[in-house]
DNA sequence: TTATGAATAATACGTTCGTTTCATACTATC
DNA sequence: GATAGTATGAAACGAACGTATTATTCATAA
């Protein structure tokens, strides 16, 4: 009934448990780690939230579904902005990137984790997370790809969906190592870097799909 | 009591072993699990290739040496072949790519869980493999870094690596998912196709480092 | 206050994990 | 054919796993 308590304990799980998720993987994760990083009771993981499958899921769609509510509303302006007009390749992309790499924008550093996660999990889901990944998905795929069409009208869909599977690994790729980006340049790139992965991947992902470039029609 | 003659113990360990890890990843495979799957006993794992670990670094390691050895050795038959000229772009990607993508090639379908497996692991490296990384592919990132940089001489390195970047996560990530393309694109792209992807994907690290698009000075 | 249900704690349960032990079977050399 | 060295098999080890059980504390409504 008292639901007005401060939910410390149920929220400190979930804290917790998202980084060591992140860093180790769902069977790298023992409950036992989660509620001692918790400094809460071994029960209270099972007590709150079920099993270890669902923490899990929990934890990945109280990030992801704001995310792609936010997309999903962010492409409704701009498609409204731009009236029969399709929308810029750099603003679609903009719309996709800008919600997720958000997460790295956090004060404290729990987003990193939260990023981290979630290029992890998207790149291989476990299999109980399959069918809400679909769900969760489908809405904004189908949108945004309609909207990106709309620049190549004539490429065959193959070709389209080639060139965006290679955008999406770039940007899965970027959301699961942007902390340790130091290590991976020898030091050229900041490690978390929120703003700079943002606008370097938005820029990088419009130019893939610039129309007119050469290869769009080579094959 | 039957022993097949061709193969031994220790290779079909690290054959069950590999398509499992490629699957359910390190800490979700269970040394149960992979020598039911390659009809031996469980102790023969510690006996032939000592702790879990070893065994995980020897399958990627099997894989990943022959791949980087023939790219060393192509980079420098085509250096070779251009004299004091730059290797073209196209040329440096499918010196790249095609040994990776081409464990996908394999008669049987092992290949597929290589590939997988090397995607798997290169973008979340274990712990304990980590050292064993960064030896394996230290020169050939910087043979094949210092090639491809005298396409973009001028471009601050910090730009160049993020192109890079991207580029090698489409790359990673393509391996990680060919498996499911055709869920993932709604049954438009096949399954496993290494042509495709190994073509496709030359075009695509092509384009995206030629001199000349509009990102490469706009930041 | 007391009664009551929710939250926390302590602990135990049954499994399964990686690894080890030790006995047995095989293979090649003399 | 005995023997030594290698490989396999059956079983067990302690530790750690996810989960369940039970008891206790706590906050609030009656």
């Amino acid at each position: 009934m008292s639901h007005n308590l401060p939910p410390r304990t149920l929220d400190r799980i979930l804290i917790a448990a998202e980084s060591l998720f992140a860093e180790h993987g769902f069977d790298g994760t023992t409950l036992r780690q989660i509620t001692r990083e918790a400094n809460v009771n071994l029960a209270a993981v099972n007590y709150h939230h079920g099993d270890k499958e669902s923490l899990y899921l929990e934890i990945i769609r109280r990030r992801i579904q704001p995310i792609n509510k936010t997309r999903l509303a962010r492409l409704t302006e701009v498609e409204a902005e731009v009236g029969d007009r399709p929308v810029p390749i750099n603003v679609l992309f903009q719309v996709l990137a800008e919600p997720i790499f958000g997460l790295f924008g956090d004060a404290d550093t729990q987003g990193r984790y939260s990023a981290r996660l979630l290029g992890r999990s998207l790149v291989e889901p476990l299999p109980f997370m399959e069918k809400f990944l679909a769900d969760e998905f489908q809405p904004v795929m189908a949108r945004f790809g309609q909207a990106l069409r709309r620049h190549e009208p004539t490429l065959p869909p193959e070709d389209f969906l080639w060139r965006y599977s290679f955008v999406v690994g770039a940007m899965l790729h970027t959301l699961a190592t942007l902390h340790r980006m130091k290590f991976l340049t020898r030091g050229i790139c900041r490690d978390n870097d929120q703003a700079a992965a943002s606008s370097r991947f938005v820029q990088f992902a419009t130019d893939v799909f610039r129309p007119g470039l050469p290869f769009a029609g080579l094959r």
